[in-house]
DNA sequence: ATGGCTATGTAGCATAGA
């Protein structure tokens, strides 16, 4: 089973991007983030076209998850139960037996802002929140847009970043106790490139010159990260005119 | 050099992203 996500940017102006790259790599599950649009305006039909079931939680011009899969969506679940949201980013669906859940993490803006403080508290909740799943699915995976980079090799100037919103003790602790919980970063099961990272900024030429982040990340129970033969950044949809800022990150699971 | 792009809502810029 190959699972994906993708922090689209929009997925009104990314859904010919969408549909080329499910096209190509034939995911069997792809988190959404980011898709910008009600549940009124999510293109089911032009994804069923494409040999995939939708599950989405959407608001106008922010947030916005969605779960595809080529098989049946079942048991979907909206938000973080028990922690009050008006934020859609949050989605959580079983798949083949798989347990996904699609996040989209506050970004935080800034270390002294309100929204940091927000990023916290969310994080917190989400943790604990992921705690009980885990030990309802044993077959767990977490994917999405986290905001955060691990770490000093996830950046590409630590030292710049020290301290800054997405690489901040505080935030790198909280991923740290999602790994805690028994999760596993797929990226880090295996040999990666130097420099691989999942956003850069649009400005300054950023993606050419290779000064990115890693913030995309899929986190897997015990059971699956044993069974997990792959995990890669797809750098191509980045490469397109008009991309997302954010590239996909696929795994493999086996069995 | 605290900007640089891009998307959205909405009709000239403000807000947010990361």
């Amino acid at each position: 089973m190959k699972i994906a996500t993708w922090n689209v940017n929009s997925l009104k102006v990314r859904l010919g991007h969408l549909l080329d790259w499910l096209a190509q790599r034939r995911p069997d599950v792809v988190c959404v983030q980011e898709t910008k649009l009600e549940d009124a305006k999510f293109p089911v039909a032009d994804l069923e076209k494409a040999g995939y079931r939708s599950a989405y939680s959407g608001q106008k011009t922010y947030n916005g998850v969605a779960i595809l899969a080529r098989e049946a969506v079942e048991a979907i679940v909206s938000g973080i139960p028990g922690f009050a949201d008006e934020q859609k980013r949050v989605l959580s669906a079983t798949v083949a037996g798989t347990r996904i859940v699609c996040a989209y993490v506050p970004n935080g803006q800034s270390v002294d802002s309100d929204k940091y403080r927000y990023k916290l508290d969310w994080l917190a909740a989400f943790e604990r929140w992921l705690g009980d799943e885990l030990k309802k699915h044993p077959r767990l995976a977490v994917l999405g847009d986290y905001n955060i980079a691990p770490d000093a090799r996830d950046v590409h100037d630590p030292q710049l970043w020290e301290g800054q919103v997405l690489f901040s003790e505080p935030e790198r602790d909280a991923f740290n106790r999602l790994l805690g919980l028994g999760l596993k970063d797929s990226f880090r099961l295996f040999e990666q490139p130097e420099r691989s990272f999942t956003w850069w900024d649009y400005r300054m030429n950023a993606f050419r010159r290779k000064m990115g982040l890693r913030i995309d990340h899929i986190l897997l129970s015990t059971d699956l990260a044993t069974r997990c033969t792959s995990c890669a950044i797809d750098l191509e949809p980045r490469r397109l005119e008009r991309p997302s800022d954010h590239a996909p990150v696929i795994a493999e699971i086996s069995g």
